[in-house]
DNA sequence: CGGAACATTGACGATAATCAAAGCGAGTGG
DNA sequence: CCACTCGCTTTGATTATCGTCAATGTTCCG
């Protein structure tokens, strides 16, 4: 199988086919994972780099209310804390959305291939930095736009990070969130996200049916939400030395 | 005057006063610039390090509609694409919402720095997670809580933060913010955030007269918003090999 | 076949947005 | 020193988006 972390790594920076192998080494044992099954409690240390390599997850935080937001959808090839410090405390917990294989890569591993080829390390700089770019993106989306572009933007978005792991053919993939789901990704209610979901069907922009999606109309799902890629674009220049740090063996 | 960027590196990690002094010199150069002052236009290029000395900055996106969001606020101590690729291109704006103090250190210096100091590249690391934890916490807070949660949280965090770098005298600091630039933070209209403002002074949780805050009830608000500031809190355990980068020269 | 999870529908209610006008306050210029 | 202005805050009336509640369908799966 493929390593798509190593995908989206690759989507940022040109890394070799003797990288992708190396890295590909580390990822031997992959561990299957059903649905709703709950990765990481509140308080839990980060002892390792866990990576989603098929299937979705998601970071969320529950509220005193027993509210759930979700923070972070984990798309193939995406690393659960990537955020976060090993040996940290993770204060946001991980559950998954669809049946999953992950590796779960130890820290000294990494460590040793980042050290073998620094293109990685810079290529998880990068990866890093989009992260970011993400989560301000859904600040502006859940502040900013409502409920249709919302749901709007949210597709387009995961359509555009699914492209760059091949996970899209003929506008057409995998979406396994329920609307529920949806709802806690949005900061809407389950009720209301059924609503626009019809709508966006009325205007045959999209199709869903058993947790298959079809973009019918990107152009349009686009203008709705006001979509620009740029902020998931990689930063085309290479990074400067400072960045590019080396990894103490 | 005391370099604020260092203190909040510092509040993640012991520095001694040597680094402290070290990066002092860096900022000689410091200069003032006014409220309302856009410091960055979207597509530029980002060619050094700018941090906010003293005062508030914002950075925000603008929607087509010219709705603005919001995504950070830029304390006295913070960085403004501090999440970004040097020589990588800003997707969000800067604005000082209050007149401020900003160096702008070059990258240069900043990797000889790091290079002498290796906990001080530690400390940014630390530093950056912090910033990404409070990105989080927005979404959760512009998701999932009613405007009066929102408000309360927001002033929580921005009192927490403040008090790291000793800008809270008695539960009272410095609070530049409109309330149009409230509403562009907490994802609502100005009309509103005047009516929560009320309803929060007239349960005496604050009081907010030009521009100067006071928190007269921090555990009622707390209790509001359900703030808790784990999230905040620097992780007390050390970063391993691998995170610790020095600095190529 | 039966049950559970998920999706859909309708009626109603609440929070927040919109629109528009008036008040306030600090700084400016005559 | 006072009137004037501009930006900000406050207020009221009205509207709309979205939430809540509850019931009914549907799909999936053992």
């Amino acid at each position: 199988m493929f390593n798509l972390f190593l995908q989206r790594l690759r989507h940022a920076t040109d890394l070799t086919c003797v990288e992708l192998e190396v890295f590909e080494e580390l990822c031997r044992q992959a561990r299957d994972i059903g649905a709703k099954k709950y990765l990481a409690r509140e308080g839990d240390e980060i002892a390792s780099f866990p990576v989603v390599l098929s299937g979705w997850a998601a970071r969320y935080q529950i509220l005193r209310n027993g509210a759930r937001q979700i923070t972070r959808l984990l798309l193939p090839g995406d690393a659960f804390y990537f955020d976060a410090s090993p040996n940290g405390t993770a204060i946001e917990e991980v559950v998954t959305l669809s049946p999953c294989r992950v590796v779960t890569i130890p820290y000294s591993d990494m460590e040793r291939t980042i050290n073998r080829f620094p293109l990685i390390g810079e290529a998880m700089l990068q990866y890093g930095r989009m992260e970011n770019a993400v989560q301000s993106s859904w600040i502006v989306n859940i502040g900013r736009r409502d409920a249709l572009e919302r749901m709007a933007h949210l597709l387009c978005e995961t359509h555009y990070r699914l492209q760059i792991i091949d996970g899209v053919k003929d506008g057409q993939f995998h979406f396994p969130l329920t609307q529920d789901d949806l709802a806690d990704v949005l900061g809407l209610t389950p009720v209301h996200i059924n609503r626009k979901l019809q709508q966006l069907r009325q205007e045959n922009l999209i199709t869903l049916r058993s947790k298959q999606l079809t973009i019918e109309d990107l152009r349009g799902l686009q203008q709705i939400a006001g979509f620009d890629s740029a902020y998931l674009a990689p930063q085309t220049r290479p990074a400067p030395a400072y960045e590019r740090r080396p990894v103490a063996a």
